[in-house]
DNA sequence: AATAATTTTTAGATTAACCTAAAAATTATT
DNA sequence: AATAATTTTTAGGTTAATCTAAAAATTATT
């Protein structure tokens, strides 16, 4: 059984939104994170369906069978090993890498894979943060708290973020903040819950809460 | 205009064929190339000389336009230079990489080829012995000849073969031969022409003719 | 509970890239 | 030059992946 490219990218966009919200994944969740027409999700879905890749009832959204998580787990790790890739070897800044890695994460071959990621030293997290499933499919987790959830005094190492958009991680370049820096909370201000913090141990700015919410610490 | 993959690879194959045989190219040749029906072809230049990639007489052949080679060129750049990281990066032996290589050609984006050409160092020459255009387009010519044409004492040094296939590859690295090696050519058998090689100034061994005209080498 | 609003599916099309079979054009052979 | 053989094109279909518009099912609201 052949798998297109059309048919992982709907396994990972299913994937992705069954790790928020624990309910089925609804067709209109779907459309919304694909950019297509409900009606070709239905088309698609029941393809899935076919295929043993997803639990489909009609009306009620779907659910990823065992093949189909295991799949999707191997797109995700395969887009994150070439992020890595083109961060590390290749030397793109970590808001060029999202479309570049959409491509090669559909080139098939196990090898390759394999290689790539013994190439790269077996990374456990992305440029951005986000783990790397190994050859097994099993996941790193870590204990991180969003920025804008920190009490003033505490502080911690930035180790992701949750936006991946392009003026976002340009913003972050700008303020001096990437991964692997310390941020110490520093005061809150009640009104619109910016926060100003303490980046480096040097430099202090204010974040609105917009940006605290999309940086993740490891608290200590 | 976008190109898709299909056409990309139209455009590849009849870039090949073209420098093999100087006259137009014709349906049938690239219909065997690509091992499609000859009316999947005539549909596809229909679609390419619509996109003026190519020149197209109905039963005349094709010929490819400034721009048609230019995509061509690109391609093979980017095959090869693939190629040359898949085997120098990842360590894939040279009968190894042709299937991926096709792959990752049709990634899109010009940096990423940039950067690669500059992570890789530059190389003007893929692990077959394939000359690899630069960002211009422009080829690197060698003086080779076939080792099946040397006359016995004379040697050269390996730095291409004709045939990429994996039977004809392994067959080779069973019998030490690699590009970049000393072949010496002892003596020709007039009955079958085959001949009996020295290889990097040590093992003696007999190449059928069919082998010795796949081996290119720099004389001297 | 009935109706309104929303979501999802079905129906019917379109496009790219392929196919087979038949027709047309070109080339080779008597 | 006429005919035979070959090559190429046209005609008509298929499949994956998309679309819009209409119908059906589900969910929310009066």
């Amino acid at each position: 059984m052949t798998i297109t490219t059309a048919e992982e990218n709907y396994l990972k966009a299913i994937f992705k939104i069954a790790e928020k919200e624990d309910k089925a994944v609804l067709t209109n969740s779907i459309a919304a994170a694909m950019n297509t027409a409900a009606a070709s999700v239905t088309d698609m879905l029941k393809r899935l369906a076919e295929k043993q890749l997803i639990k489909y009832e009609k009306y009620r959204g779907v659910e990823l069978t065992e093949d189909g998580n295991r799949l999707a787990t191997t797109l995700i790790r395969k887009h994150r090993l070439w992020e890595v890739f083109l961060v590390e070897k290749l030397g793109f800044a970590w808001d060029e890498v999202h479309d570049l890695a959409e491509q090669l994460e559909h080139v098939q071959g196990e090898p390759l894979i394999d290689r790539l990621d013994n190439f790269l030293g077996h990374p456990r997290f992305d440029p951005h943060g986000d783990p790397i499933p190994d050859a097994q499919g099993r996941w790193t987790f870590r204990q991180q708290v969003r920025v804008s959830l920190l009490q003033p005094g505490e502080k911690g190492i930035l180790t992701g973020v949750d936006d991946h958009a392009t003026p976002f991680l340009q913003y972050l370049d700008q303020i001096g903040v990437a991964l692997g820096i310390e941020i110490q909370l520093l005061d809150r201000t009640e009104y619109d819950q910016s926060v100003q913090v303490r980046i480096s141990g040097k430099t202090e700015v204010t974040l609105s809460e917009k940006v605290a919410q999309n940086l993740l610490v490891i608290k200590g």
